[in-house]
DNA sequence: GATGAATGAGACTTCATTCAT
DNA sequence: TATGAATGAAGTCTCATTCAT
């Protein structure tokens, strides 16, 4: 009931970001329109009327966490491409497995795309914002590096538009079916990473002459 | 608001289909939690009350809509798979397009899929449902053309474990994509199919010696 | 389905019966606001719509219901009281038992008090009819033989008004016994009646001089 | 709609007691079925919302009432055994004055009585509480006062089994006549205890020999 | 006469939002 | 700043009543 000044202060400070951590954990479970802001409450170890201190609406709260969370979704992302070395074989396979930790092994990116799926339409702000603020950057990362493995010669010169995209494609399936079946997969997600890097480096490497 | 002759008897029979394919419209739309029963009464034609003769709560409507929308989506892709004939990499080609076919281009393999990603949490039962009658039975199949094509000597011996659902999660990520950004999406469907398709049968296939 | 002509024939006219009869039942077994028609109409082995052929409203088969029931409440009284013979005592004694069996036993006669006291707020016109049909009635058969008894000096001459009230009251008592507690009561009816006919006479009959 | 100082914090230790003062006006007024919670909500000056911070069902709210208004029944009455004095003959007269006035007068013991009869079949938990912790001690009482007159030689000594039951039984029947007539009940009510206690005390006392 | 599909008002219940403290 | 009691609109579900067949 009472706290300790420091303590009390410091939590002040925090209040939002702990906030949005809750909304993050009972939007995810429950979906946005389920979600009874009193849950986030409880999450967050604070009362209803809390909340709305910091955020007008529930909508606005969702929006808010969302984009909280997609934050820091590209950060290292530029990063880890200047940090992978080699050929660009070995640069876009580091890449595809960054991905992998990223967007599909690590819960928020999963949830993100939950929240674009099932409740894009009530928040197509949201979705365009994502879409240009994560999506494509990633995507011109991704063009990037198989520009580069095309005009370095490792990769071949005929690669058909669009290729990109599906280079990238599966990471989302593994996204999904987490999204779906929870932490036990019917996939062996191991063997999955590396089929799928395995099979992209033939699709896309030059035929050796 | 007034009936002609034999108008009640059709109605009668018509109804739960009809209901259900408001349903279908109605939870696309909104997504199951968001979705009043009005709407759907709305949509179908009647009343919120006529909908209780037919389900007995919102949630076995969904239940119902769910199961009815799934049924057909596997029917004709046995027939499919014994109509399209010639090397295995042809057929595999071939059942590819199909599957964008089916659940990509047509809406409702698509919305099936956002229901299992949005509501899947709250309808376990579904989800697991969906996995055996809908998802192994595919995966089956595709696995059975690439073992094929494998025996026939068309495909790589090596390849590794998974690889099947690789090949075939390009075509997840369009569907994902159409979800989310709707009948706009920001991808060249058509380009990006036939990337796909090259790029899955140039990793599949056995190197020409 | 469908029936042989005698047997429609004869139905027809027992549906009035019949139904109120189902309407007993079911308003005796959940109280007049929380019966459903339905309730009665599946009790009655017909639909809904059926009832409405016969009684207008729900309130309406309440009271005809009622009325129904009561109606051979007080029929035999008359008869019964000219077929007691022997001194007062001993017809006011098999007057009180006829009774036990009248309103106690007879389910009929219980439960019609239940309404009285569950719903006549709601049907003020009923507990009127009631009263005046059937409690004024009784009142007087039992006034008459007390009297009687009185003035044949068997009874004490210096009795109370509404001594015959407090002489039938406890017979009401068991059968608000009954009402609550069903077919198990918690009393020892033959015992309690027996007590009760015991003490009425000691405190009525006049003190052997 | 404007609320003075003070005023907030004395409301919320006291709604619930409000609350259920209210649900049993509307309550003993229509019955539980007929009852709105916005008929409760109204009496109690509050909105429907507020009465479910309290109780969680309409269920809860009517068999909480029940409770709390069952719980002073008993209260007194064992004091009021202690302090009428003189002979067991003059303590049941006192003893059945009490109950009078506590069961029959006093508007709160009459109307459970008839939440038990209307509503008991659906709060069979309610009718056995009631039974064991208002019904039986009560029973207990009247049997210690006739026992300790049988004892002392004042009462006869003969007294059939369920004597008891019929000596107060005409307290119900008072009970009875008021919750379906209201308070002009066609029963001379003064003349009716009167007569009741003659009745009850010329039967149980000992010929004066 | 009998049916039962359909209606729509109204019940219970939930929950985003407000505001006095 | 934080609370949580209170609100009231809105949602799910029920059921008396109607009416075409």
């Amino acid at each position: 009931m009472f706290k300790c000044d420091g303590f009390r202060r410091r939590r002040k400070a925090e209040r939002p970001a702990e906030i949005l951590e809750a909304a993050f954990d009972a939007f995810a479970a429950r979906g946005y329109a389920a979600t009874r802001l009193e849950d986030v409450a409880a999450r967050a170890g604070v009362t209803k009327g809390t909340i709305y201190l910091y955020f007008s609406t529930k909508e606005k709260l969702f929006e808010e966490m969302v984009r909280s969370h997609s934050a820091g979704l590209l950060a290292d992302a530029d990063a880890i491409l200047g940090r992978i070395e080699g050929a660009s074989a070995n640069r876009l396979r580091g890449f595809l497995r960054f991905l992998y930790g990223r967007c599909v092994t690590d819960r928020r990116g999963r949830e993100i795309l939950r929240f674009m799926i099932a409740d894009g339409k009530s928040f197509p702000h949201l979705v365009a914002e994502h879409y240009r603020d994560f999506v494509l950057p990633l995507l011109g990362m991704v063009s990037g590096l198989v520009d580069q493995g095309v005009a370095a010669g490792e990769f071949r010169a005929d690669l058909p538009r669009e290729t990109v995209r599906v280079v990238i494609a599966p990471t989302l399936f593994l996204s999904v079916i987490r999204l779906i079946f929870g932490d036990a997969p019917p996939v062996d997600e191991e063997a999955y990473v590396d089929a799928h890097i395995e099979l992209a480096m033939t699709g896309l490497l030059a035929a050796p002459t």
